[in-house]
DNA sequence: CCGTCGTGCGTACGTTGTTCGCATGGACGG
DNA sequence: CCGTCCATGCGAACAACGTACGCACGACGG
């Protein structure tokens, strides 16, 4: 008689079958468009349950809490990331295609870079450990001796991916504040050069390579730095 | 007439000259002790507080927020890198013993890699200011072309940030969970191995180097990783 | 028909960062 | 010497967070 039961009755018969309701899949891929619409910070079990049409509190039904959700999500968008099957021969254009395909799921993402300290490069998610075999097919087959395959490509992916956090880091500052590259340089151009007066090297390069465009200066110093990476793995072959 | 004064004027005549009270360096100077004993999610105002004997909110005439207080930090920390200038001839070898400078500092606060995405890597704080400029004035001196010694540094300083958010990112894994690095092997030994079951090259890979201590092992292949990529920047010098 | 199970969710608790306004006591002007 | 001001510390309060708990419901196996 008590009139406690009738609201839930009403307000949830919705109970369908044609409604899978909730599933990890689904909560993992609505987690990254959030992640993707608005970083980290926004990532909250109570708006993520909204954004799904569910209760905050149901999301852990699926997922054991936040950390886990997380993994789950950086594993996910590992999974962005394709290596082409190319011919041992050519290892380096390979290796090339595969930081840039690594660079630019960052970039995708750039929340990840406030999520790579946490859950370390290493882990046991399996488009992880997928891309990984990969790569370590890659430089077997292009005749790297065994005991310089692995630390090979740890070096190689330690730069793409301090490459990637710096850039993700930037471009994050950026969006937060809600400012273009130019507005940043322009609002803060006197500052810097406050800052960096008493630093002549620092000053003296200030603005070198500041013919070309932001986005397309990042790109060329990536390539530089990861043929110059490569430059120092090549001789070690065979 | 009310008690309600009675309490404030007895728990805190303690207002003294010979106490600074607060400061900004005192605090970020405990924030570093906080974070080193115990880790980033450790870093309360509150507990920040009652170390320093003070109350929460007391920190904030200092500091403006959290974040600002994790820049501060970020920078203090930065701070304990010192590059010995060495004649230009060497500058391999200053490169060298720099970059095991950051390693060693990334390593002594293991914190700094669930930051660093956060805060980037180019900020305008003072230490930071001045460690870039030690390391383009370095390779200044050595003869590089002015358009490639930014990009140069930012190469290997990608290389060791990559590398030492890796290691710490594991480190901090570990002491979360208070184990130790063999702990954890035995502990996840078989769940690794059914992991990597479909992958025949990281199996085949798997225990390579493993006859040396993991902390030497880290040690070397972060030596080889820099040597190679020392090398490929080599050639480039005039 | 009845128990059991998987699943959603309302409620609630403890903790966090941060704001606000008050209290305090030294500095300083008269 | 006194009154005023200002920098600083802090208690109380608030919104938001992650998450534990327990109940409700539909499905299903006996």
């Amino acid at each position: 008689m008590s009139t406690d039961e009738i609201p839930s009755v009403w307000t949830r018969p919705r109970r369908s079958r044609e409604q899978p309701a909730l599933s990890r899949r689904q909560i993992v891929a609505e987690a990254v468009r959030l992640l993707d619409a608005e970083g980290l910070d926004a990532l909250t079990m109570r708006r993520l349950g909204t954004r799904l049409e569910a209760g905050a509190t149901s999301l852990y039904r699926h997922v054991a809490n936040r950390d886990e959700l997380i993994e789950l999500v950086v594993d996910e968008v590992y999974g962005e990331i394709d290596i082409p099957d190319t011919d041992p021969a050519d290892w380096r254009g390979a290796a090339t295609t595969c930081a840039h395909s690594i660079r630019s799921m960052i970039l995708r993402h750039p929340w990840i870079a406030s999520v790579l300290g946490q859950v370390g490069l290493s882990y046991l998610g399996p488009n992880v450990m997928r891309l990984n075999e990969r790569m370590m097919a890659m430089l077997d087959e292009a005749g790297f001796p065994p005991a310089e395959a692995g630390p090979a490509i740890s070096t190689v992916v330690a730069f793409v991916i301090g490459t990637g956090l710096n850039e993700a880091a930037w471009l994050t500052m950026l969006a937060r504040s809600g400012q273009t590259e130019q507005d940043w340089y322009r609002r803060f151009g006197p500052s810097l050069g406050q800052a960096m007066e008493p630093f002549p090297h620092l000053r003296a390069h200030f603005g070198a390579n500041a013919d070309q465009e932001p986005t397309r200066r990042r790109e060329e110093n990536f390539a530089y730095g990861l043929a110059r990476v490569l430059d120092g793995l090549s001789p070690r072959r065979t």
